[in-house]
DNA sequence: TTTT
DNA sequence: TTTT
């Protein structure tokens, strides 16, 4: 089975991040991929799809130190679905659960980085206590190779 | 910008074809990718995602005759999400377009493929007309090469 | 940086299987991409790519039990390229080092599996002792979530 | 059948822009991907691959344009592989023909752009005519949506 | 041959 | 809400 989203876009606002009770780190940002093409009368046209990012540990401590408003970055994770109840409504959230980032906006650049306080309630995505699932890249022991190939 | 999913996995249920008043054929049918690991006791889990897949003309005809509930697909498309209002609530519908497909069920094969007519209202996710974007791979121009390389 | 390759297709024979002095076991095999395209004239065509696949520790060890020729498997990877000499001239080979695979072929399917001895010496790519990259998808410890999410 | 690569890095020099007789036009660059990793003793390390890239007709003219040395870019395409004979020997060059590109690196940037002419002698692996495929992502005319959606 |  |  093989879940995996590409993304490579700009960060809408500055990453929130939060931390569990285990002091776990995991930050949440939107992402914007834009399109250009042209419409049947041969009219340019940008559409803009805003995906919903999630980062755990590593990547969540990178993204909480590095990552700002406008910034570029190339994302790799899994197309995750979870749901929570708000006002008695069933809602469904679908969020991009990153294990890659590789961030493309040269230090010292993009400025932006509003450092306004996040308000004390977040959009209904991120509202309700879930289990979402997550690796983080950096964290991964890399496979050191042995000296002694059998070929 | 890159938008791009990769997924290989499951078909919950037949797929759904639709045509619009053009007769452009649009199949919807919902995907599984399974994911096996273990939890902090050692114990192994099974967490399912289930993705709403969109696709259009040449694939959605090929999904039309081919495909079955059961059948193993892989597929290439792009995130969307779009909105609809329902009893006066506004929704949100996350999809993977397609625009590439890969059948990996032998002919023949997986069985199941219930003919079981699909229920008069659908999910919500496909209740409401709105705009899908969509490439139909099959449709473009292979690219032919030129016989004299300049290299 | 991002360097990661994506390939569903079949082998082209069953793998070959070594071991390091210290165990580890590394599989190799070829992997064949088939692709259908009409020429200028409209004639249907087929051109096949083959792979050089390479599969470090576990997924070797699942190779081994598992992958015979002509299976259908998904590969993702990593593109190297390494050098050796052969007769005093340097050879180049570029390889496909895999760190997640899917078996596609349902058990007991595919039948093929020579069970031939490979040759005494392999293909050139495979002939000289040389440093390769890899990390084994399977061995990654899977980042169990936290219970006390902050959202 | 799948053969995919995706790769993100940075230019090891200016593309080499060349045409076909018939005024098609083909870029080639070589691309590196670093990764940085500890060996077992803990130090850091740095590994770098380089990539062999092709492109056709639109993208090589945009590489032409605006590519340079040092220039940073997402390249999404197929993985080839190609022979010709030098000195009698048959040698094999594995290379990327690329389907979408994406630069990232802003305008004015980089710098770099060497502007001395390409050697009258290309490196082994562009010597020879050989037939390579391609597909150039901006050509492919956007599959524009109907209005009258069936759901 | 690049970049961080 | 981003960017080109």
């Amino acid at each position: 089975m093989v879940n995996k989203v590409i993304l490579l876009g700009n960060l809408g606002k500055d990453p929130i991040v939060r931390r569990t009770e285990n002091g776990v780190a995991v930050a949440t940002f939107s992402l914007a991929t834009s399109e250009r093409y042209k419409d049947k009368d041969g009219n340019p046209q940008e559409k803009t799809e805003w995906h919903n990012i999630v980062l755990w540990r590593g990547l969540a401590e990178v993204a909480e130190k590095y990552l700002h408003k406008g910034d570029k970055v190339y994302i790799e994770g899994k197309l995750t679905t979870r749901s929570y109840e708000q006002d008695g409504i069933k809602k469904y959230v679908t969020e991009v659960v990153a294990d890659t980032m590789n961030m493309l906006t040269p230090k010292g650049g993009s400025g932006g980085s509003s450092n306004i306080p996040p308000p004390p309630m977040e959009e209904p995505p991120y509202a309700i206590k879930t289990p979402v699932g997550s690796t983080v890249n950096e964290e991964i022991p890399p496979a050191t190779e042995p000296d002694d190939l059998p070929f």
